[in-house]
DNA sequence: AGGATTTTATGCGAGATGGTACAAATATCG
DNA sequence: CGATATTTGTACCATCTCGCATAAAATCCT
């Protein structure tokens, strides 16, 4: 029975905690992103994270609240890259390249074979039956676009795009690259062959 | 497409069936399309086609089984569809909208809300931990986009397209650009917001 | 030490799930 | 008509599923 140091935390009263909340999270959406919320049990919840039922439920709620934690955790870590990528101070098409290669490193994450987009490829498919979820993709996704325009428009006050060009159409464009790179990760594609794609998308988005 | 002998086969000798094979997988896809493959159980299909489970399991085997033949009337259809809509001889943008607009009369063919394309919506989150259907994605996404650069190269050698365009990167773009809008179909876009991103796309593509 | 508090661990229970056995039903063939 | 062939409908089985009740364990407070 290890005991997790946490010392930020003042005393808790009662027998002390045997897992790592944030830890469990991560386990637990790695389940998830494997085998889809219907798809997974939460017998294999239990086996992720090393929680037996009742302490999953009392940390996390029941299933669906638990897959809910993760999505938005998800969002958070995915929206937030993405625009530290295409923040930084660099020249468009590595500002875009950027992003990719982060998206790359998220959807090839996992420890056997590639996953995706946790929300493409498991969220997506609730969208139907869960408003909750499906008004939050909505939301993520205009987020997604509304970076990548920001971008594009800087790159044409700078001058690196021509004035023509239509910031709000390349963004919905640059998301869309991000949807099939998602999607041909979990469909087998190999990382080199996607780094490839997104290297020829950006060429032409900026060209 | 293939007519399946129906009332041109000679005489059946038992008792006769009470439903129509074909009419019966469609039906069976739409409860797939609505809540995946996980999220569907055979209660599901026996009430989606009128048909009780052991008529399920003899016309078309068990569920995983009932999923792929699903799947490749999907693809076929879908395949079919884009083919002939970028065939037909017309001006490169107007192919593509075409394209788009065939796609966007199949995500939101469904009687209740908007369900996306089945592959993506669906068949995507198996690839993961079924190794059938993660090969059949790969192949029919490569087949959008050999379709789509051959249209690009087509339009190139018409002098409709720059000669310095990239047919290749256009094609994955053009494709995950349909990616993208059967993603945001499914999470709640409206078909005219979708037909507005097309156009904008398109115009970019074009342009 | 002893009570209070919180978490863990076992395991139960009602219902869903995928799949099948078996007999009744309905057709053709001889 | 009776034999044969095929499908249907009911009912069933073994297992999984989610959620929770309950008691034991481990810590803090006085």
């Amino acid at each position: 029975m290890v005991q997790i140091s946490n010392d930020d935390e003042p005393k808790r009263r009662g027998r002390p905690r045997a897992y790592d909340p944030q830890a469990a999270l991560l386990r637990a959406m790695d389940a998830f992103w494997k085998s889809g919320y219907s798809g997974t049990s939460l017998d294999d919840l239990s086996a992720a994270t090393g929680m037996n039922r009742p302490s999953l439920y009392a940390a996390f709620g029941d299933k669906r609240s638990l897959y809910l934690k993760a999505l938005a955790h998800y969002w958070q870590v995915a929206l937030g890259a993405m625009h530290a990528d295409l923040a930084e101070n660099r020249p468009l098409a590595d500002s875009l390249m950027r992003a990719y290669e982060g998206a790359l490193a998220i959807y090839f994450s996992g420890e056997d074979r590639a996953r995706g987009c946790f929300v493409v490829s498991t969220a997506v498919t609730e969208a139907v039956e869960d408003a909750e979820i499906r008004e939050g993709l909505m939301t993520g996704f205009l987020a997604f676009d509304a970076d990548f325009e920001a971008r594009f428009r800087a790159a044409q006050r700078n001058g690196e795009l021509r004035d023509d060009a239509d910031p709000a159409a390349l963004a919905v464009i640059a998301t869309g690259v991000m949807h099939t790179i998602a999607i041909r990760a979990r469909s087998g594609a190999t990382r080199a062959a996607l780094e490839e794609l997104a290297r020829k998308a950006v060429r032409a988005l900026c060209g």
